[in-house]
DNA sequence: TTACCACTTGGAGCAAACTCCAGCGCAAGC
DNA sequence: GCTTGCGCTGGAGTTTGCTCCAAGTGGTAA
């Protein structure tokens, strides 16, 4: 696959997959006359990352937990314990956004209920006159 | 209320408070022999930005929000809209972020039945020596 | 053969949201 | 009167996570 393909198909750009490359999250990626070819392997770390990402996890943490993955088994444990932690973070997160969510129903509502008072402030006049 | 008292309420640093302020985020704080004194009107206002933030709505968004604050009652219907955006926004990143969690868990188990078996194996090891 | 195109690299640049700093002022307490 | 502490200002610096660019390469099509 080609890394127009895998840009396309996963909705981020070139330049971030190369640099996600740079930096290590992803491995260096098998090249074909010069050029990346993203196999299954890849595929499937860019999802995981992208998934992790979207859940504002940062990149220093995914790159500890690829490191460690790169270990072997023994850093089992770590891992588990980075994703742990970082599920709580997660969670923490996803309350304080519902939180907000709900102050914003709310102000919604007074918007709406404002307006509603001056539609009938409207009318009256309207009949009024 | 002075700047530290603040400060430690909301968590957050002075140097950020100053910030809010000087982009127009809160509006100019009265003075007391040159210092800020936060009064119920700033506090309202900070606890707003500060959920706000909390669930990722952009600065840039909130000083619009709070432009149109200070224009009257002929903005109201534009605020309405401007919230009723961010909170499909913030209900999207929730989703998403509820997926992670989701794939965090089935990870987080994988390890987890990972470890079991090491266990076994380990029992397994001893008693057999 | 030449033109084109997608792709390569290393490095610079950028946006958002702070965060830090130097140098000053004021007010209280010793 | 001097020091200590808190706060002030304007401006520079930092972090995170990309994003853009110039110059070069290799395969393909006219």
């Amino acid at each position: 696959m080609t890394i127009s393909e895998v840009s396309e198909r996963f909705g981020i750009s070139q330049d971030t997959l190369r640099y996600y490359e740079r930096i290590g999250l992803i491995d260096a990626v098998p090249k074909k006359s010069g050029r990346r070819d993203y196999g299954e392997r890849e595929l499937d770390r860019i999802s995981f990352i992208l998934c992790m990402r979207s859940a504002g996890l940062p990149i220093e943490v995914l790159l500890e937990y690829i490191d460690l993955s790169r270990q072997g088994d023994k850093t089992a444990e770590a891992r588990r314990n980075i994703l742990i932690e970082q599920r709580e973070r997660v969670q923490e997160k996803i309350k304080e956004m519902q939180e907000a969510c709900k102050k914003l129903d709310y102000k919604i509502d007074v918007y709406y209920t404002k307006m509603l008072s001056k539609e009938k402030e409207i009318m009256k006049a309207t009949k009024d006159s």
